[in-house]
DNA sequence: GTTCAGAACTGGACCGTCCAGTTCTGTGTG
DNA sequence: CACACAGAACTGGACGGTCCAGTTCTGAAC
């Protein structure tokens, strides 16, 4: 037993067995952000992906198994698009401007369709994955305040900023730029979503009231 | 049309058939919560209530149409507790304590356990029921923000607040109390709905960054 | 000869309906 | 006030039709 070799299927392969899981996987995605967890049935996955029931359940060993396996990846994903290229402020940069450019990098990535649907379902299935709700959290959410707090720990060395507690400097920050917007595309939908001149004009707003509390010496 | 006469039935009656009625609703509210839409079904409501099926059908046309009864009654509730006492600033009174006890207010409402649920419930629903949500948006952070901006026009006129815009000082004023802990008890669970310490330290710091921001001259 | 598609199948859950028999409620009558 | 009675409401159970997760079988392709 145990006598497989090809473990590098979860990661990236071009073998027609990965090729068929990463078909599964893109319409079981599909599927449940569209429907939701109950509300989504096998064989419309095995059909949006071109694949027999058969194959899908070789590659998952049931609903529940693949629902997790997506929703996690799709967090995790998500998460590292957010963080990836995280400029620091220049010498003779604005700080405003620099704070309204993060702001608006979240915002674009958060308030996305696809990201908005995610977290109504996985938020309404808290009860029944827990975990799932739990690794959302840590990966959004709190990954964001906590690269935040680094900032602004460092600008606040730098004399830019007078913060006392970082961590909830970054919470302040963060929740005074996406909350507006996000609880708004929570409720009313997608077609609810600010375009990119809205949520500046918010993230501005946002700006100017952390700088208010939290901008130093240079006002 | 119309020559119904009895209308009161979903008022407060205490018939037989208006405690039948309330005992189904009290029980589809608690299975609703517990189960999502989807999850619930008929037969385990009409067992909680210890009445038949038939006579769940004879009150409500469908599972939809009691669900939908159930969350708008518990929206329209919750927001109406909330908004009923809105105490005035004294003249003598300090300006950040009232804020605090403002916020606390909003927050020990809606950081529930039921509540908090209701939320991830109509969240979760969102593509089925997008009127519901609607509902919610309506009768809850915007209700509360239209209130609090008629509070700041007030204090803006009396020179206690330097507000530019009122929405929108209500809004940051909204989300920089309720955002923290509202999302992590979304999230997270109902264990971590914060202590009322916590949730006034909460409010606390909140107040303290709009005050900076939108505090007068008073300062 | 291994893998997969296609389709059928199992076992169970569930919505909404129906019915026969029972209980409640309100009204009229002696 | 006691009684009878009609109509509405309710019970308990059964049932049709549908849906679905997961399994199994057959035939074909590579």
């Amino acid at each position: 037993m145990g006598s497989e070799v090809n473990e590098h299927a979860d990661v990236e392969g071009d073998g027609r067995s990965a090729r068929k899981r990463r078909a599964i996987l893109d319409a079981a995605t599909e599927v449940f952000l569209k429907s939701g967890y109950l509300g989504t049935n096998m064989d419309e996955i095995a059909a949006l992906s071109a694949v027999s029931k058969q194959t899908v359940y070789k590659h998952f060993s049931s609903k529940e198994a693949l629902f997790v396996e997506i929703v996690g990846g799709m967090t995790t994903g998500a998460g590292d698009t957010v963080h990836n290229d995280v400029a620091q402020l220049g010498p003779d940069e604005d700080l405003a401007a620099y704070l309204v450019e993060y702001a608006l990098r979240q915002l674009t990535v958060v308030l996305t369709p696809r990201i908005m649907q995610l977290r109504r379902l996985v938020i309404g299935e808290v009860t029944r994955f827990p975990e799932l709700a739990r690794v959302l959290y840590e990966r959004g959410p709190a990954r964001a305040m906590k690269m935040l707090a680094v900032v602004f720990k460092d600008l606040a060395g730098r004399g830019l900023l007078d913060i006392d507690d970082p961590a909830i400097a970054a919470e302040h920050f963060n929740w005074l730029i996406m909350s507006a917007p996000l609880n708004q595309a929570m409720l009313l939908g997608d077609d609810a979503i600010p375009s990119e001149a809205e949520l500046r004009r918010n993230a501005e707003a946002g700006v100017r009231v952390f700088l208010a509390a939290y901008g130093g010496l240079g006002r």
